[in-house]
DNA sequence: GTAGAACCTCAAGTACAGTCGAGGTCAAGG
DNA sequence: CCTTGACCTCGACTGTACTTGAGGTTCTAC
């Protein structure tokens, strides 16, 4: 068994499956759409490099991230395709998510603050709160609009 | 135009998306899936109390947190169907929400530390960093599960 | 009384991220 | 040789959260 080993250099489509906790129907979709790629036995069966591991690893990691798919592919196409990614490259890439996530982060704290102000003084009417309605385009009947400092909630959303 | 008069009591299916922020389609939606409720008019039109604007502040905001749709709706059925809810009410789903923002901003930043760890060694083998696989069911060919406090990072997916 | 905007229902379509099944092939052990 | 498990393709299906379109009605303003 010398060139297409799996086991010792290539990976069949089930170990890689194990060994990344993917499932092999969601590699095979990976490929599908050019998140990963294969090489194929005279048998017509897949045959993955072990830096695959690597991109896989990235794809879920970026997904937890709360990137899409699309975005990742795109992340994976600036890699250089002769040769394989060094690690610098992978840093690159993976610091483009690091600010992703400081920003995702950032975001649901600024909505937890919100979500504690709106609990706080129990009006949770986010619409007129500016939490949900940041730009305050309301009604013109002159209800609705009105905040809480002013003496004892007088929104008119009959509560 | 006394009694379903749009405006000053009850609200048209267009007024209530212009002053929720969403479209019509979704409201539909949304009614259809029992989110939100309305009456209709002799002319079998939607009008919808004010109190739905609160619900609907509610529905975006639990999304933003990353609520599901079928969760918001479960949520939304402990609210006392008898009478309107009140801020109580608001406050108690409310804070559940809030329980849920902090797991997930807590699952955020735990997700960050590691990306750091991963980013500033360089390895970015997340697969066997334990990042992707706490577990760490790894192959017994006894590479891959190597750590980068040994020398050097003998991890020997090819780079 | 009539034009046009806003509304109605119902069915179908979209995007995302896969999963499932049918029907067939490949590879390794006994 | 033959069985068995892993693999192949292709098409259809799932669930979530809506949007779009067709065909028809209602409301409001002039």
């Amino acid at each position: 068994m010398p060139s297409l080993d799996p086991g010792r250099n290539l990976l069949a489509i089930g170990q890689l499956a194990e060994r990344s906790g993917t499932s092999v129907s969601a590699l095979r979709f990976y490929e599908q759409n050019g998140l990963i790629a294969s090489e194929r036995t005279a048998g017509n069966q897949r045959r993955y490099r072990r830096d695959v591991l690597r991109r896989i690893a990235f794809i879920r990691t970026s997904q937890r991230v709360g990137i899409s798919l699309a975005e990742i592919r795109a992340a994976l196409e600036s890699l250089p395709d002769a040769r394989t990614p060094t690690r610098a490259d992978w840093v690159r890439i993976s610091a483009r998510w690091r600010r992703e996530l400081d920003a995702r982060i950032a975001d649901l704290q600024h909505l937890r603050s919100e979500l504690d102000g709106c609990i706080g003084c129990g009006c949770l009417s986010l619409a007129t709160c500016g939490l949900r309605n940041p730009g305050d385009v309301l009604g013109e009947t002159g209800r609705g609009a009105v905040r809480w400092d002013s003496a004892s909630h007088p929104d008119a959303d009959e509560e």
